[in-house]
DNA sequence: TGATTTATCTTGCAATTGCAACTATATTCT
DNA sequence: AGAATATAGTTGCAATTGCAAGATAAATCA
């Protein structure tokens, strides 16, 4: 006798598409759409973006250190770096000692970008928890701290 | 006189990285690390993952409205099946009206998969949820609620 | 009905990504 | 010192992605 196969129950589909994970990843994609929205009228991607704050915030890093600012690989930064350079925001100098290394630095088209690029940064987090009252950020916050 | 650019003072940096932006990408980025992890072993990517699983969880459901359920665009589905039906996952059958509609359903290989998924989905979103206790689990589970 | 618009799905192409291999330099070990 | 390892950064290649355009088919409109 044949029978055909069960299919998922709608309670489980109902406990995966309300998993914190799924909505997370909803909400990290609707932040990188924000971001790249924003970020387009100045010729960057997130990618390219994150790579220039650090470096707007901390001048003559080495590219290795860059990445381990947000665990990105190597080559992901020298090709962020690459497109950046290109785009004259930022550039590569010679390492004071080891000459395998490059130290990054921000150009002055670069530094005139900072205020553009941080107030980017404000608008979309605002945005982000605009739905929350100030209590609940707080503990949203502090939740998030908590898995990190 | 000439004056080195300013570079974003600490606090700026500071803000910046413990963003509550900042700390969902960093963990929708070990989410999705996670989960390839474990689909590997199955032959399968994230994304084609979400399809397979509305699939086991709906059947007969047209390409445009598995993609309504995670708002992903026609082309990306298009591909995703591409790579379930070669797996033999999944397959396309002629929609019993539309003569351009193609209704999927979960081959029996696909439908054996089912449990392994499910696991993993559970087991991802566990580990997520691990440092935080029952209380604090519900918090999150209201507030990410509120963002969506 | 015939013409126009909309819907469903696919595909060509260029840009991006990830892996592994590579070059070059620096460090450690014997 | 010389050999073996490790580190910094780049690049070739294949796979993936995103956009725009295409191919059908269906629905609407005049």
């Amino acid at each position: 006798m044949r029978q055909e196969p069960m299919s998922i129950p709608e309670q489980t589909r109902q406990s995966r598409l309300s998993s914190n994970g799924w909505k997370i990843q909803r909400i990290a994609k609707w932040l990188d759409r924000e971001m790249d929205r924003r970020l387009i009228d100045h010729g960057i991607t997130v990618q390219q973006f994150a790579v220039m704050m650090t470096v707007l915030e901390t001048d003559g890093l080495s590219q290795t250190q860059i990445g381990r600012q947000f665990s990105a690989p190597a080559y992901t930064i020298s090709r962020a770096i690459d497109h950046l350079e290109r785009a004259g925001l930022l550039d590569r100098r010679p390492h004071p000692t080891s000459r395998r290394t490059h130290t990054i630095h921000a150009t002055a088209a670069g530094h005139k970008l900072s205020p553009a690029l941080l107030a980017i940064v404000q608008e979309v987090n605002a945005a982000l928890v605009a739905p929350l009252d100030t209590a609940e950020r707080d503990r949203f916050s502090a939740l998030l701290t908590k898995l990190t």
